[in-house]
DNA sequence: CGAATGTCTATAGAAATAGTAGAGTTACAC
DNA sequence: GTGTAACTCTACTATTTCTATAGACATTCG
């Protein structure tokens, strides 16, 4: 299961999507068209800025936009700021490699090669899918082709 | 990521799969093969044995053995019992599908789509490969065509 | 009988999740 | 140049989940 923060920032992300590229969109106006708890959304949006996701002008008539075209962000990676690590096991992620503890030799390791093979799948969807693919669900097959 | 409990269920299941299919295999054994907590072991595979996965012999000469072959034991299956749903999202769960409260409208939620995709190239992996497949991982590929 | 083994329930500390609170900073409008 | 509407940042909290541990009980074999 990916957290509900996730799910808020994917959705937030597909409202800044659908907007003018030069149009701030304030956070009160995403928190409501989404039903996001607007504090929450707030520290979600700010971290998504800290990562290069986001940009965001402060003051009256301020708000978030998107900082890259929409079909440049994939799903993958906004997971991975907001959930942390992609891979099922700690000695398969890419980004958060871990040794496991309790299991001596990964080679050996009868989980780990299924496992695997679990994270491929998962990684193949999720990089190959971006914000722009989940405002336009037609146009999705297409992208995915292109980017294959 | 999966949780602890979920690969100490897995790697006790190969435990037992690689051992005779008469010969009960008791819980300290397994604990120290694979280095588990023993009393955290005994939940799951007591877990594992009311969900008709196990079976168990008490008293002297007492121990765990298989229910069924270890060729029909899958990954998926375990994890549901030790982990509940596979799928990342509640709405998308087969064993416990929940409405989510905040998206109206499942045809047309951004975010289902992609997440059906992701859910089920996980349930191909995890449903098609045994814990037979672990204990053998030359004969994985095989298994898995047959399966598929 | 008694010792070895599984069964069951309860408890507990740590971490993660899902927020909430509030003081601070910036920038536009007037 | 002031006021106010916005984002920024840190801290706090309640709830749940995870990872065990403890101990009394039941069963079986020798």
């Amino acid at each position: 299961m990916i957290t509900q923060k996730a799910k808020y920032a994917l959705r937030a992300l597909t409202v800044l999507a659908d907007a003018d590229a030069d149009e701030p969109v304030m956070i009160s106006d995403i928190a409501a068209q989404q039903k996001i708890p607007k504090k929450f959304l707030e520290q979600i949006l700010l971290d998504l800025k800290h990562h290069g996701v986001v940009a965001s002008r402060r003051g009256k008539q301020g708000g978030y936009l998107l900082l890259k075209p929409a079909h440049t962000i994939t799903f993958g990676e906004i997971l991975r700021i907001i959930d942390g690590p992609i891979a099922p096991l700690p000695c398969l992620s890419i980004t958060a490699y871990r040794r496991c503890d309790d299991c001596d030799g990964e080679q050996n390791c009868q989980i780990r090669h299924v496992f695997a093979k679990v994270a491929d799948a998962t990684r193949k969807v999720l990089f190959s899918t971006t914000i722009a693919d989940a405002i336009a669900p037609k146009h999705s097959a297409e992208v995915t082709r292109l980017l294959a």
